[in-house]
DNA sequence: TTTTGGCCAGAACATCCGTGCGGGGATTGG
DNA sequence: CCAATCCCCGCACGGATGTTCTGGCCAAAA
Protein backbone atom coordinates (compact mmCIF):
# COMPACT_ATOMS: atom_id res chain seq x y z
CA UNK A 1 0.00 0.00 0.00
CA UNK A 2 2.29 2.70 0.75
CA UNK A 3 4.77 3.01 -1.97
CA UNK A 4 8.18 3.80 -1.39
CA UNK A 5 9.22 7.30 -1.19
CA UNK A 6 11.33 8.81 -4.09
CA UNK A 7 15.04 10.21 -2.38
CA UNK A 8 13.27 13.73 -3.50
CA UNK A 9 10.41 13.18 -1.22
CA UNK A 10 12.12 11.72 2.04
CA UNK A 11 14.37 14.96 1.80
CA UNK A 12 11.25 17.48 1.45
CA UNK A 13 9.64 15.60 3.93
CA UNK A 14 12.43 15.88 6.14
CA UNK A 15 12.43 19.45 5.25
CA UNK A 16 9.12 20.24 6.81
CA UNK A 17 9.97 18.14 9.84
CA UNK A 18 13.01 20.41 10.30
CA UNK A 19 11.44 23.98 9.49
CA UNK A 20 8.14 23.05 11.74
CA UNK A 21 10.75 22.64 14.68
CA UNK A 22 12.31 25.23 14.34
CA UNK A 23 9.92 27.94 13.30
CA UNK A 24 6.24 27.68 14.65
CA UNK A 25 4.80 27.04 10.87
CA UNK A 26 4.88 25.39 7.66
CA UNK A 27 7.48 26.02 4.90
CA UNK A 28 5.92 27.81 1.83
CA UNK A 29 6.84 26.05 -1.69
CA UNK A 30 9.47 28.49 -2.13
CA UNK A 31 11.15 27.24 1.32
CA UNK A 32 10.93 24.12 0.48
CA UNK A 33 12.25 24.78 -2.83
CA UNK A 34 15.11 26.57 -1.36
CA UNK A 35 16.16 24.34 1.67
CA UNK A 36 16.49 20.99 -1.19
CA UNK A 37 17.84 22.44 -3.80
CA UNK A 38 14.91 22.34 -5.93
CA UNK A 39 15.02 24.40 -9.05
CA UNK A 40 11.57 25.17 -9.02
CA UNK A 41 8.44 25.62 -7.18
CA UNK A 42 6.32 23.61 -9.45
CA UNK A 43 8.73 20.34 -8.47
CA UNK A 44 7.69 21.13 -5.09
CA UNK A 45 4.18 21.46 -5.89
CA UNK A 46 4.08 18.28 -7.81
CA UNK A 47 6.18 16.09 -4.99
CA UNK A 48 3.50 17.65 -2.50
CA UNK A 49 0.49 16.44 -4.44
CA UNK A 50 2.09 12.95 -4.37
CA UNK A 51 3.17 12.82 -0.45
CA UNK A 52 -0.79 14.39 0.10
CA UNK A 53 -1.74 11.18 -2.08
CA UNK A 54 0.49 8.50 -0.17
CA UNK A 55 -1.17 10.23 3.00
CA UNK A 56 2.21 11.65 4.30
CA UNK A 57 0.32 14.97 5.04
CA UNK A 58 -2.92 17.64 4.21
CA UNK A 59 -2.86 20.26 2.43
CA UNK A 60 -5.08 23.56 2.47
CA UNK A 61 -5.78 24.64 -0.83
CA UNK A 62 -4.91 28.55 -1.86
CA UNK A 63 -3.13 28.70 1.59
CA UNK A 64 -0.27 29.69 2.38
CA UNK A 65 1.76 27.75 4.39
CA UNK A 66 -1.04 24.91 4.07
CA UNK A 67 0.50 22.36 5.28
CA UNK A 68 -0.09 19.23 7.96
CA UNK A 69 1.81 16.40 8.72
CA UNK A 70 0.50 13.44 9.09
CA UNK A 71 0.83 10.15 10.92
CA UNK A 72 4.12 9.48 12.52
CA UNK A 73 4.96 12.90 12.83
CA UNK A 74 1.90 14.42 14.53
CA UNK A 75 2.36 17.35 16.68
CA UNK A 76 1.17 16.77 20.37
CA UNK A 77 -0.66 19.06 22.90
CA UNK A 78 0.33 17.92 26.15
CA UNK A 79 2.27 20.34 27.89
CA UNK A 80 5.95 19.58 28.25
CA UNK A 81 8.40 20.61 30.45
CA UNK A 82 12.68 20.38 29.74
CA UNK A 83 14.29 19.37 33.03
CA UNK A 84 18.28 18.87 32.98
CA UNK A 85 19.64 15.61 33.89
CA UNK A 86 22.49 16.25 35.95
CA UNK A 87 25.34 13.36 37.07
CA UNK A 88 24.57 10.39 38.20
CA UNK A 89 24.86 9.67 41.77
CA UNK A 90 27.97 8.71 42.46
CA UNK A 91 29.19 7.44 46.23
CA UNK A 92 31.07 9.88 48.08
CA UNK A 93 29.48 13.28 46.76
CA UNK A 94 27.20 15.28 46.88
CA UNK A 95 24.65 15.68 43.91
CA UNK A 96 25.52 18.54 41.63
CA UNK A 97 22.92 20.54 42.29
CA UNK A 98 21.79 22.56 39.11
CA UNK A 99 22.28 26.45 39.24
CA UNK A 100 20.57 28.76 36.73
CA UNK A 101 23.40 28.28 34.28
CA UNK A 102 23.33 24.47 33.86
CA UNK A 103 19.51 25.28 32.50
CA UNK A 104 21.19 27.63 30.11
CA UNK A 105 24.23 25.40 29.31
CA UNK A 106 24.34 23.91 26.14
CA UNK A 107 26.16 21.05 27.66
CA UNK A 108 23.60 20.05 30.14
CA UNK A 109 21.56 16.92 29.16
CA UNK A 110 17.69 17.76 28.97
CA UNK A 111 14.70 15.72 28.61
CA UNK A 112 11.36 16.37 28.09
CA UNK A 113 8.76 15.23 30.40
CA UNK A 114 4.95 15.58 30.56
CA UNK A 115 3.90 18.48 32.94
CA UNK A 116 1.86 16.02 35.05
CA UNK A 117 5.05 14.31 35.71
CA UNK A 118 6.58 17.35 37.57
CA UNK A 119 2.97 18.94 38.73
CA UNK A 120 3.73 21.98 37.50
CA UNK A 121 7.13 22.63 39.29
CA UNK A 122 9.52 24.74 38.27
CA UNK A 123 12.93 23.71 38.80
CA UNK A 124 12.68 20.18 38.90
CA UNK A 125 15.72 18.23 37.61
CA UNK A 126 16.81 14.73 36.94
CA UNK A 127 19.29 12.54 38.55
CA UNK A 128 20.42 9.55 36.71
CA UNK A 129 21.03 6.72 39.35
CA UNK A 130 24.00 4.29 39.25
CA UNK A 131 24.17 1.24 41.11
CA UNK A 132 21.87 -0.47 43.28
CA UNK A 133 22.78 2.12 46.40
CA UNK A 134 19.41 2.98 46.56
CA UNK A 135 17.55 -0.24 46.89
CA UNK A 136 15.78 0.85 49.79
CA UNK A 137 13.87 3.57 48.04
CA UNK A 138 12.70 1.19 45.82
CA UNK A 139 15.00 2.79 43.14
CA UNK A 140 17.81 0.61 41.05
CA UNK A 141 20.10 0.69 38.47
CA UNK A 142 19.09 3.13 35.68
CA UNK A 143 16.30 4.67 37.50
CA UNK A 144 15.68 8.74 37.04
CA UNK A 145 15.08 10.31 39.78
CA UNK A 146 13.34 13.56 39.24
CA UNK A 147 14.19 16.55 42.12
CA UNK A 148 12.44 19.59 42.74
CA UNK A 149 14.89 22.10 44.74
CA UNK A 150 13.67 22.75 48.40
CA UNK A 151 14.84 25.32 51.22
CA UNK A 152 13.09 23.33 54.03
CA UNK A 153 11.37 20.57 54.10
CA UNK A 154 8.28 18.65 55.83
CA UNK A 155 7.55 15.59 57.87
CA UNK A 156 7.42 12.90 55.95
CA UNK A 157 8.09 14.02 52.34
CA UNK A 158 10.58 11.61 50.72
CA UNK A 159 14.62 13.63 50.05
CA UNK A 160 17.57 13.51 48.89
CA UNK A 161 19.75 13.58 51.71
CA UNK A 162 23.78 14.33 51.83
CA UNK A 163 25.05 12.25 55.08
CA UNK A 164 28.24 13.90 56.09
CA UNK A 165 29.61 10.87 57.82
CA UNK A 166 29.04 8.12 55.53
CA UNK A 167 29.56 10.54 52.21
CA UNK A 168 26.94 9.69 50.49
CA UNK A 169 23.18 11.16 49.28
CA UNK A 170 20.21 8.18 49.80
CA UNK A 171 16.62 9.14 49.23
CA UNK A 172 14.81 8.58 52.37
CA UNK A 173 11.55 10.43 53.83
CA UNK A 174 11.96 12.87 56.42
CA UNK A 175 11.30 13.07 59.95
CA UNK A 176 12.94 15.39 62.53
CA UNK A 177 12.70 14.58 66.01
CA UNK A 178 14.07 17.36 68.66
CA UNK A 179 16.99 17.34 66.85
CA UNK A 180 17.45 14.14 65.18
CA UNK A 181 16.67 13.55 61.67
CA UNK A 182 15.05 9.89 61.36
CA UNK A 183 15.29 9.00 57.68
CA UNK A 184 12.60 6.38 56.75
CA UNK A 185 13.21 3.93 53.92
CA UNK A 186 10.69 3.52 51.60
CA UNK A 187 10.59 0.04 51.72
CA UNK A 188 8.84 -0.95 54.78
CA UNK A 189 10.34 -3.83 55.54
CA UNK A 190 13.32 -1.98 56.51
CA UNK A 191 14.56 0.11 59.16
CA UNK A 192 15.15 4.13 59.27
CA UNK A 193 18.70 5.34 60.74
CA UNK A 194 18.83 8.47 62.72
CA UNK A 195 21.31 11.34 62.20
CA UNK A 196 22.10 14.86 64.45
CA UNK A 197 20.50 17.13 62.30
CA UNK A 198 23.47 18.82 61.61
CA UNK A 199 24.71 16.14 59.77
CA UNK A 200 22.64 16.11 57.33
CA UNK A 201 21.85 18.52 54.65
CA UNK A 202 18.88 18.23 52.21
CA UNK A 203 19.31 18.11 48.60
CA UNK A 204 16.39 17.99 47.16
CA UNK A 205 12.79 16.56 47.34
CA UNK A 206 11.50 13.50 45.28
CA UNK A 207 8.72 14.41 43.14
CA UNK A 208 9.27 11.24 41.12
CA UNK A 209 10.69 8.24 38.94
CA UNK A 210 10.78 7.08 36.38
CA UNK A 211 12.40 3.37 35.16
CA UNK A 212 12.70 2.46 32.23
CA UNK A 213 13.15 -1.58 31.27
CA UNK A 214 15.04 -3.17 28.58
CA UNK B 1 6.61 44.03 34.08
CA UNK B 2 4.05 42.23 32.76
CA UNK B 3 1.10 44.75 31.83
CA UNK B 4 -2.62 43.78 31.46
CA UNK B 5 -3.92 42.67 28.27
CA UNK B 6 -6.94 44.09 26.87
CA UNK B 7 -10.04 42.44 26.39
CA UNK B 8 -9.60 42.40 23.35
CA UNK B 9 -5.61 40.93 23.48
CA UNK B 10 -6.94 38.05 25.35
CA UNK B 11 -8.96 37.34 23.40
CA UNK B 12 -6.32 36.91 20.08
CA UNK B 13 -3.84 35.39 22.13
CA UNK B 14 -6.63 32.60 22.45
CA UNK B 15 -7.74 32.25 19.46
CA UNK B 16 -4.42 32.25 17.83
CA UNK B 17 -3.74 29.31 20.56
CA UNK B 18 -7.44 27.96 19.30
CA UNK B 19 -6.51 28.51 15.58
CA UNK B 20 -2.81 26.86 16.13
CA UNK B 21 -4.51 23.66 17.66
CA UNK B 22 -7.05 22.79 14.98
CA UNK B 23 -5.08 23.44 12.07
CA UNK B 24 -1.25 22.94 11.60
CA UNK B 25 -0.46 27.16 10.99
CA UNK B 26 -0.79 30.09 12.35
CA UNK B 27 -3.52 32.04 11.66
CA UNK B 28 -3.42 35.15 9.25
CA UNK B 29 -4.31 38.46 10.12
CA UNK B 30 -7.31 38.19 8.79
CA UNK B 31 -8.11 35.26 9.96
CA UNK B 32 -7.39 36.77 13.34
CA UNK B 33 -9.95 39.43 12.31
CA UNK B 34 -12.68 37.39 11.63
CA UNK B 35 -12.67 35.27 14.93
CA UNK B 36 -12.43 37.90 17.07
CA UNK B 37 -14.97 39.87 15.29
CA UNK B 38 -12.47 42.77 14.84
CA UNK B 39 -13.80 45.42 11.76
CA UNK B 40 -9.95 46.32 10.42
CA UNK B 41 -6.87 43.96 9.90
CA UNK B 42 -5.03 47.25 11.37
CA UNK B 43 -6.59 46.89 14.79
CA UNK B 44 -4.89 43.39 14.42
CA UNK B 45 -1.89 44.27 13.45
CA UNK B 46 -1.63 47.13 16.29
CA UNK B 47 -2.56 44.50 18.85
CA UNK B 48 -0.27 42.29 17.75
CA UNK B 49 2.66 44.84 18.22
CA UNK B 50 1.53 44.89 21.80
CA UNK B 51 1.63 41.56 22.34
CA UNK B 52 4.64 41.10 20.80
CA UNK B 53 6.57 43.90 22.77
CA UNK B 54 4.99 42.32 26.14
CA UNK B 55 6.27 39.23 25.30
CA UNK B 56 3.64 36.75 24.25
CA UNK B 57 4.39 36.18 20.87
CA UNK B 58 6.92 36.77 18.27
CA UNK B 59 6.69 37.63 14.69
CA UNK B 60 8.31 37.06 11.61
CA UNK B 61 8.55 39.93 9.60
CA UNK B 62 7.10 40.11 5.48
CA UNK B 63 6.20 36.59 6.22
CA UNK B 64 2.50 35.26 6.22
CA UNK B 65 1.53 33.49 9.32
CA UNK B 66 4.83 34.31 10.94
CA UNK B 67 3.53 34.33 14.56
CA UNK B 68 4.74 32.04 17.04
CA UNK B 69 3.16 31.41 20.94
CA UNK B 70 5.86 32.16 23.26
CA UNK B 71 6.02 31.57 27.38
CA UNK B 72 3.69 29.70 29.14
CA UNK B 73 1.95 28.42 25.26
CA UNK B 74 4.85 27.09 24.09
CA UNK B 75 4.26 24.62 21.70
CA UNK B 76 5.44 20.59 22.41
CA UNK B 77 7.82 18.82 20.20
CA UNK B 78 7.55 15.71 22.18
CA UNK B 79 5.91 13.04 20.42
CA UNK B 80 3.32 11.70 22.94
CA UNK B 81 1.76 7.95 23.23
CA UNK B 82 -1.76 7.64 24.50
CA UNK B 83 -2.27 4.97 26.62
CA UNK B 84 -4.61 3.30 28.30
CA UNK B 85 -5.16 2.56 32.06
CA UNK B 86 -5.99 -0.35 33.49
CA UNK B 87 -7.80 -1.05 36.33
CA UNK B 88 -4.81 -1.82 39.51
CA UNK B 89 -3.68 -5.10 40.46
CA UNK B 90 -5.63 -6.50 42.45
CA UNK B 91 -4.98 -9.96 44.47
CA UNK B 92 -7.01 -12.83 42.93
CA UNK B 93 -7.23 -11.60 39.70
CA UNK B 94 -5.48 -11.54 36.72
CA UNK B 95 -4.51 -8.23 34.75
CA UNK B 96 -7.33 -6.80 32.73
CA UNK B 97 -5.31 -7.03 29.60
CA UNK B 98 -6.79 -4.01 27.13
CA UNK B 99 -8.54 -5.29 24.18
CA UNK B 100 -8.91 -3.46 20.79
CA UNK B 101 -12.28 -1.94 22.41
CA UNK B 102 -10.76 -0.68 25.23
CA UNK B 103 -8.53 1.78 23.60
CA UNK B 104 -12.00 3.37 21.64
CA UNK B 105 -13.92 3.04 24.57
CA UNK B 106 -15.08 6.59 26.32
CA UNK B 107 -14.84 5.05 29.41
CA UNK B 108 -11.00 3.81 29.66
CA UNK B 109 -8.81 6.47 31.24
CA UNK B 110 -5.94 7.67 28.84
CA UNK B 111 -2.54 8.95 29.75
CA UNK B 112 -0.03 10.99 27.16
CA UNK B 113 3.47 9.85 27.03
CA UNK B 114 6.41 10.43 25.66
CA UNK B 115 7.19 8.27 23.05
CA UNK B 116 10.98 7.10 24.50
CA UNK B 117 9.22 6.13 27.49
CA UNK B 118 7.27 3.47 25.54
CA UNK B 119 10.32 2.88 23.10
CA UNK B 120 7.92 3.58 20.30
CA UNK B 121 5.55 0.14 21.18
CA UNK B 122 2.62 0.20 19.51
CA UNK B 123 0.67 -1.64 22.40
CA UNK B 124 1.52 -0.68 25.45
CA UNK B 125 -0.72 0.10 28.49
CA UNK B 126 -0.29 1.03 32.16
CA UNK B 127 -1.45 -0.44 35.67
CA UNK B 128 -1.91 1.32 38.39
CA UNK B 129 -0.52 -0.64 41.49
CA UNK B 130 -2.05 -0.97 44.40
CA UNK B 131 -0.56 -2.05 47.82
CA UNK B 132 2.63 -2.98 48.72
CA UNK B 133 2.94 -6.56 46.71
CA UNK B 134 5.28 -5.98 44.12
CA UNK B 135 7.70 -4.36 46.41
CA UNK B 136 10.15 -6.71 45.87
CA UNK B 137 9.58 -6.11 42.07
CA UNK B 138 10.81 -2.06 43.51
CA UNK B 139 7.10 -1.48 42.61
CA UNK B 140 5.24 0.30 45.50
CA UNK B 141 1.55 1.44 45.98
CA UNK B 142 0.39 4.03 43.63
CA UNK B 143 3.21 3.19 40.87
CA UNK B 144 1.73 3.09 37.27
CA UNK B 145 3.54 0.35 35.44
CA UNK B 146 3.98 0.26 31.61
CA UNK B 147 3.60 -3.13 30.03
CA UNK B 148 3.50 -4.22 26.56
CA UNK B 149 1.25 -7.29 25.44
CA UNK B 150 3.76 -9.98 23.93
CA UNK B 151 3.51 -13.15 22.90
CA UNK B 152 6.15 -14.86 24.04
CA UNK B 153 8.65 -14.12 26.45
CA UNK B 154 13.17 -14.27 26.08
CA UNK B 155 15.04 -15.00 28.80
CA UNK B 156 15.78 -12.13 31.34
CA UNK B 157 13.11 -9.85 30.84
CA UNK B 158 10.57 -8.54 33.08
CA UNK B 159 7.31 -9.69 32.72
CA UNK B 160 3.76 -9.41 34.59
CA UNK B 161 3.36 -13.18 35.49
CA UNK B 162 -0.05 -14.84 36.32
CA UNK B 163 0.91 -17.31 39.20
CA UNK B 164 -2.10 -19.69 38.78
CA UNK B 165 -1.76 -21.47 42.11
CA UNK B 166 -1.10 -18.47 44.15
CA UNK B 167 -3.87 -16.37 42.42
CA UNK B 168 -1.61 -13.37 42.30
CA UNK B 169 -0.12 -10.90 39.59
CA UNK B 170 3.87 -10.88 40.11
CA UNK B 171 6.32 -8.37 38.33
CA UNK B 172 9.78 -10.81 37.65
CA UNK B 173 12.13 -11.20 35.49
CA UNK B 174 11.49 -14.48 33.63
CA UNK B 175 13.99 -17.36 33.01
CA UNK B 176 12.82 -20.71 31.30
CA UNK B 177 15.12 -23.54 32.67
CA UNK B 178 14.14 -27.03 31.24
CA UNK B 179 10.60 -27.09 31.82
CA UNK B 180 10.19 -25.07 34.87
CA UNK B 181 10.22 -21.49 35.16
CA UNK B 182 11.93 -19.00 37.54
CA UNK B 183 10.82 -16.02 38.64
CA UNK B 184 13.88 -13.82 39.41
CA UNK B 185 12.28 -10.34 41.78
CA UNK B 186 14.53 -7.27 40.89
CA UNK B 187 15.96 -6.78 44.15
CA UNK B 188 19.08 -8.83 44.07
CA UNK B 189 18.92 -9.29 47.89
CA UNK B 190 15.81 -11.61 47.60
CA UNK B 191 15.07 -15.38 46.49
CA UNK B 192 13.63 -16.20 42.54
CA UNK B 193 10.37 -18.77 42.91
CA UNK B 194 10.45 -21.77 40.60
CA UNK B 195 6.99 -22.45 39.05
CA UNK B 196 6.04 -25.37 36.39
CA UNK B 197 5.41 -23.50 33.22
CA UNK B 198 2.06 -24.56 32.67
CA UNK B 199 1.17 -22.76 36.06
CA UNK B 200 2.71 -19.25 34.32
CA UNK B 201 0.99 -17.27 32.24
CA UNK B 202 2.62 -14.22 30.76
CA UNK B 203 0.29 -11.00 31.16
CA UNK B 204 2.84 -8.91 29.65
CA UNK B 205 6.36 -7.63 29.28
CA UNK B 206 7.16 -4.83 32.03
CA UNK B 207 8.53 -1.44 29.42
CA UNK B 208 8.79 1.39 32.08
CA UNK B 209 7.14 2.13 35.76
CA UNK B 210 6.69 5.73 36.94
CA UNK B 211 6.59 6.58 40.45
CA UNK B 212 4.50 10.44 41.61
CA UNK B 213 5.60 10.96 45.07
CA UNK B 214 3.17 13.32 46.97
C1' DT C 1 -11.90 74.50 25.04
C1' DT C 2 -7.89 72.64 23.12
C1' DT C 3 -4.53 69.12 23.08
C1' DT C 4 -2.85 64.68 23.60
C1' DG C 5 -2.77 59.87 23.22
C1' DG C 6 -5.08 55.38 22.74
C1' DC C 7 -7.87 52.86 19.67
C1' DC C 8 -9.95 51.89 15.42
C1' DA C 9 -12.24 51.62 10.27
C1' DG C 10 -11.26 51.63 5.54
C1' DA C 11 -8.55 51.55 1.73
C1' DA C 12 -4.29 51.56 -0.80
C1' DC C 13 0.12 49.08 -1.34
C1' DA C 14 3.72 45.88 -1.73
C1' DT C 15 4.93 41.30 -1.12
C1' DC C 16 4.32 36.69 -0.53
C1' DC C 17 3.07 32.46 -2.37
C1' DG C 18 0.09 28.66 -4.48
C1' DT C 19 -0.90 27.13 -8.96
C1' DG C 20 -1.22 26.44 -13.94
C1' DC C 21 1.02 26.37 -18.48
C1' DG C 22 4.31 25.13 -21.91
C1' DG C 23 8.21 22.54 -22.57
C1' DG C 24 12.51 19.48 -21.84
C1' DG C 25 15.00 15.30 -20.75
C1' DA C 26 15.25 10.57 -19.11
C1' DT C 27 13.26 5.96 -18.85
C1' DT C 28 10.22 2.26 -20.26
C1' DG C 29 7.43 -0.66 -23.09
C1' DG C 30 6.26 -1.86 -27.60
C1' DC D 1 12.55 4.16 -33.43
C1' DC D 2 8.04 5.86 -31.39
C1' DA D 3 4.88 6.86 -27.88
C1' DA D 4 3.82 7.10 -23.22
C1' DT D 5 5.02 8.24 -18.77
C1' DC D 6 7.45 10.21 -15.09
C1' DC D 7 9.89 13.86 -13.34
C1' DC D 8 11.60 18.15 -13.79
C1' DC D 9 12.16 23.33 -15.08
C1' DG D 10 11.17 28.49 -15.72
C1' DC D 11 7.84 31.58 -15.71
C1' DA D 12 4.25 34.44 -14.63
C1' DC D 13 -0.78 35.14 -13.19
C1' DG D 14 -3.54 36.48 -9.59
C1' DG D 15 -5.30 35.65 -5.11
C1' DA D 16 -3.66 35.73 -0.26
C1' DT D 17 -1.59 38.51 3.27
C1' DG D 18 1.27 41.66 5.94
C1' DT D 19 1.98 46.74 6.16
C1' DT D 20 1.00 51.43 5.99
C1' DC D 21 -1.51 55.73 5.49
C1' DT D 22 -5.40 58.68 6.34
C1' DG D 23 -8.75 60.09 9.02
C1' DG D 24 -12.26 59.60 12.78
C1' DC D 25 -13.88 58.84 17.65
C1' DC D 26 -13.33 59.53 22.50
C1' DA D 27 -11.68 60.16 27.09
C1' DA D 28 -8.21 62.21 29.97
C1' DA D 29 -5.06 65.86 30.62
C1' DA D 30 -3.86 70.79 30.15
Amino acid sequence: MVKKLSDKQERILGFIQGFLDEHQYPPTVRDIQGGCDISSTSVVDYNLRILQREGHLKRQNEVSRGIELLGASKRSTVDVVSIPIVSSIAAGKPLAVPTQDTWNNENTEMMDLPAFLTKGKENVFGVRVKGQSMIDALITDGDLVLLEPVESVEDGEMVAAWLEDNEEVTLKRFYLENGNVRLQPANPSMDPIYVPAHKVSIQGRVVGVIRSVN
